[in-house]
DNA sequence: AATATGTCTATTGACCAAATAGACATTTTT
DNA sequence: AAAAATGTCTATTTGGTCAATAGACATATT
C-alpha cells in the first residue's frame, strides 16, 4: 500500500506554498528549486490541485501560486484525491465491473469498510495540522 | 493508494479459511477452486500469513489449513502486514536513508502521522468484524 | 514588444508486481 | 512398504503502469 509519487510531492508542494506565499505568489520555479523537481513534473502535480480548487494561480510576469484556502480546510483526503483520485484502495470498491465476483463477495463489502475508515482518517488531517504539529 | 493482490487475496483468503474450517482442514486446492486462483499463486498468498502465525497447517494426506486465532483476534493490520510487508505509505517513513531530505523534510513527520492514522484504523477491524459486518 | 510566467499533449523508459513453472519434501492411508 | 495426496520452495518470465522528459504553445505584466 504505496502512495505514488504524485501524492509524496503533492503534499510537499503544498506546504512548500503555505510556507511561502507571505511574501506574494509563489512562482513554479522557486517551488521546483526548493523541492529539487523539475518544473515539468512539477506541473503536472500541482494542476490536478489547481483544479480541485486548493490552489489558485495568477498568470503572466509576477505570477505564481497561492493556496485557495486556509491551511486548516485543506484535508488529506482533499489532497491526495486530487493528485491519485478517489481514494480507493481495491478496484472494486469504486468499479463493480472490475471483477465478475462482485455481486456475491464477501471480502467486497470489507473493502468497503476498510476504505471508508481510512478515508476518515485522512479528513481529519489537515494541511494546518501537518504544518504545526503539537 | 492501491493495495497489491498479494493483500487482497489474502483477505479473500482468510475468510475463506474461516468459512470452512468447521468441517476440517481447509485444503489448498479447495481454496484455489473457490477463489478461482491458481494453486501457485495461492501459495505465495498463505504462506507469508502462515509465517506470522495467522494460519496453521497440517501436512500430508488429509492435511490442510486453519485458522491459528480466533477470527476476532486477526486484525486487518496483521493480515495486510503479512503479506504486504509493514504498512509503509511512503517509503521514508520506515527507512530514512530512501531520501537525501529526510532530515530536514517537513512532509516526512506528516506522513508520519498519516500512516499511524491508517495503521490505527487497519487495527480496529478485524476478520470477525469483516466476517458478520453490523 | 519583449519577457517571464503558466499550459498542454505526447512519448519514452524503467521498474516491479503478477503469475507461472517445475522439482522437491512430508505425512497419511492401505 | 508403497502410493497418493498434500504442502514447500526457488527461479523466471511477462506485462502493465508509474515516473519523468520533451517541446510547442498561451497569457499577462512590465
Amino acid at each position: 500500500m504505496k502512495l505514488s509519487t504524485m501524492g509524496r510531492y503533492g503534499l510537499r508542494t503544498l506546504m512548500d506554498i503555505a510556507e511561502h506565499q507571505h511574501e506574494g505568489s509563489v512562482t513554479l520555479q522557486s517551488i521546483a528549486k526548493r523541492q529539487e523537481l523539475s518544473q515539468k513534473y512539477l506541473w503536472h502535480v500541482i494542476t490536478p490541485m489547481k483544479n480541485a480548487g486548493l490552489i489558485k494561480v495568477t498568470r503572466g510576469a509576477g505570477g505564481g501560486y497561492k493556496l485557495a484556502l486556509e491551511p486548516e480546510q485543506i484535508t488529506l483526503l482533499d489532497i491526495l484525491s486530487a493528485v491519485e483520485g478517489k481514494i480507493c484502495i481495491v478496484p472494486c470498491v469504486h468499479s463493480a465491473s472490475s471483477c465478475k465476483r462482485s455481486r456475491t463477495c464477501t471480502a467486497k463489502t470489507a473493502w468497503e469498510t476498510v476504505n471508508d475508515a481510512i478515508c476518515n482518517s485522512l479528513k481529519t488531517l489537515t494541511l494546518g495540522s501537518l504544518l504545526n504539529p503539537s
